[in-house]
DNA sequence: CCTCTACGTTAAGAAATTGTTAAGTATTGC
DNA sequence: GCAATACTTAACAATTTCTTAACGTAGAGG
C-alpha cells in the first residue's frame, strides 16, 4: 500500500495521545483517537483503521473487552490491534492475546521502538490481507475488491447483499440468527420483519436457492 | 453482555465479599456470597452462577476442596471458578488449576483488573458454548449450525425438537423431568400434557425409538 | 380381570415464521 | 438535479412448526 496505514490510538490519558500522535505522524500515518474502549469501537467502525493501538487500562470499557468485542465485528475482525500495558501488568499480556491482540508493548512508551514493532506488523500482515477473500465450491468472494465470483462468472451484488453474503459465508453453517445478522448489517439502524427476507430473496436469485438454508425460527446459514 | 451473568462470591472476610460486591453490582452482574466453601456449594445449586469468585483459604473447607466438590455436580460442571490467592502462595495456583479453576487472580484485588478478568472469563466461555457439539456414538448435534446428523446423514429437525433432542443429550444416561424438560425449552409458557410427548416421538421417528427412553413417572432421557 | 394412570399416536388446525411481489423512499454517480 | 440503482416497507401468500384433542395402549396394583 503506498498510501498510508490509518491508525486509532485508543488511551485515557491525553499526554499520551498527544505524543504519540505527534510522533505517528511525523511517521506520515494517519491517526485517529478515542478516549476509552466505547469510542474506540464507533470510532473503528467509521474510520476502519489498519491498526488499533490501545491502553489495557481504562475506565469504561478496558482495552481487553474492546479488543474482544472488535474481533466480534465482521468488518474489524482482522483489524490489528496493539496493546499497551504497564511493565507490572503481565497478566494482560496473556489476557490480551486471548481476547485477540497481535502484539503488546510495555509503558513506558519509546517511539523509535513502537514504531518498528508497529511496521513489522503491518508487514506482516500485509500478506494475510491479499487473503480476504472466501472461496467455497463455486463461490468466490473478495471484500477489498467487493467482487463475486459464481461459476467463475462475474456477479454484480449490491452492498447489503455482499455484506450479507461475506458476512454468512464467514462461518460456513453456522446459524446466525436474525438479531446477529440485523446488528451486523445494519449496526444500530431499526429495520422492518421482511427486510432480511427480501435480500436473502436477491441474493439466491444470483447463486441459486440451496447455498443459503432457512433454519427457521432461528436465522440463515451457508452451506455448500 | 445481554442478559446479565450471575457470580457467587465466596470469602470468609466479609469487608472482602462487600467490597467486591458493590464492584460487582456496579458492573451489573447479579451478586450473591457466601462465607465458606461449603454453604457455597449449598447456593450455588440454587443460584446456578456463571462465574464462583473464590478464596483459596477459607475454615471449614478451603477453595480447592470446595472446587473438586462443585465439579462433581452436574448442574455445575460447567460453571466458571476464578480464586483469588494471596501473592504469596504460588502453590495454590497450581493446585486450583488441578481442581479444575479457570482461572486465578492474586490479592490485594484491584476491582477494575479482576473485572476485565471476569469478561475475558465469561466471552472466552461464551465461545466455548457456541462451538459445542455432541457426539454420541452414531449421533451428532452441533448447536451453532443446527445440525443433526444421523449415521452421517443430515437430518433436520425442528426448533423445539432440536432443543429438546440436544438438552437431553447435554447429559447423556441423566433422566429429565418433565418439569425440567418444560422449564427448559418452554420456559415460562403454559403447555398442555401431551406436548412433550409428541415431540419425542417426532424425534423418535428421525433418529430411532430407543435412543430417547421413557421413565414412566418420572421423565426422558437419552441413551446410547 | 378390572381400573387407574401415565404415556403413545394421530390428525387437524392454530400459530408462528418466512417467501414474494410491487411500490414507495433513499442514495449514489454522473 | 436527474437518472439509475439500492434499499425498505407493506400486504398477502405459502410454508413450517407447534399444540391440542381424542382416542389407544401398556403396566401396576388391587
Amino acid at each position: 500500500m503506498s498510501d498510508s496505514y490509518k491508525i486509532l490510538l485508543v488511551d485515557d490519558e491525553k499526554d499520551i495521545l498527544e505524543f504519540l500522535s505527534y510522533n505517528l505522524r511525523k511517521e506520515s500515518f494517519k491517526v485517529r483517537t478515542a478516549i476509552n474502549g466505547e469510542l474506540a469501537i464507533e470510532e473503528a467502525k467509521i474510520f476502519k483503521p489498519d491498526l488499533i493501538i490501545m491502553d489495557v487500562m481504562m475506565p469504561e470499557m478496558d482495552g481487553i473487552t474492546a479488543c474482544a468485542n472488535i474481533r466480534e465485528i465482521v468488518d474489524l475482525k482482522d483489524v490489528l490491534i496493539l496493546f499497551l500495558t504497564a511493565r507490572s501488568e503481565e497478566y494482560s499480556e496473556l489476557a490480551g492475546f486471548d481476547a485477540g491482540a497481535d502484539d503488546y508493548v510495555t509503558k513506558p512508551i519509546k517511539p523509535k521502538l513502537l514504531i518498528s514493532r508497529i511496521k513489522a506488523l503491518l508487514k506482516r500482515n500485509k500478506k494475510k490481507e491479499r487473503e480476504s477473500s472466501i472461496v467455497i465450491g463455486d463461490i468466490e468472494v473478495d471484500k477489498s475488491k467487493h467482487l463475486l465470483l459464481f461459476k467463475k462468472e462475474e456477479i454484480h451484488l449490491a452492498r447489503k447483499e455482499f455484506n450479507l453474503l461475506y458476512y454468512l459465508m464467514s462461518v460456513p453453517g453456522r446459524v446466525f440468527t436474525r438479531e446477529e445478522i440485523i446488528s451486523e448489517i445494519w449496526k444500530d439502524a431499526v429495520v422492518g420483519d421482511r427486510t432480511i427476507d427480501v435480500h436473502v430473496r436477491k441474493i439466491r436469485e444470483k447463486i441459486g436457492e440451496h447455498h443459503i438454508k432457512t433454519i427457521k425460527g432461528i436465522g440463515y446459514k451457508f452451506d455448500i
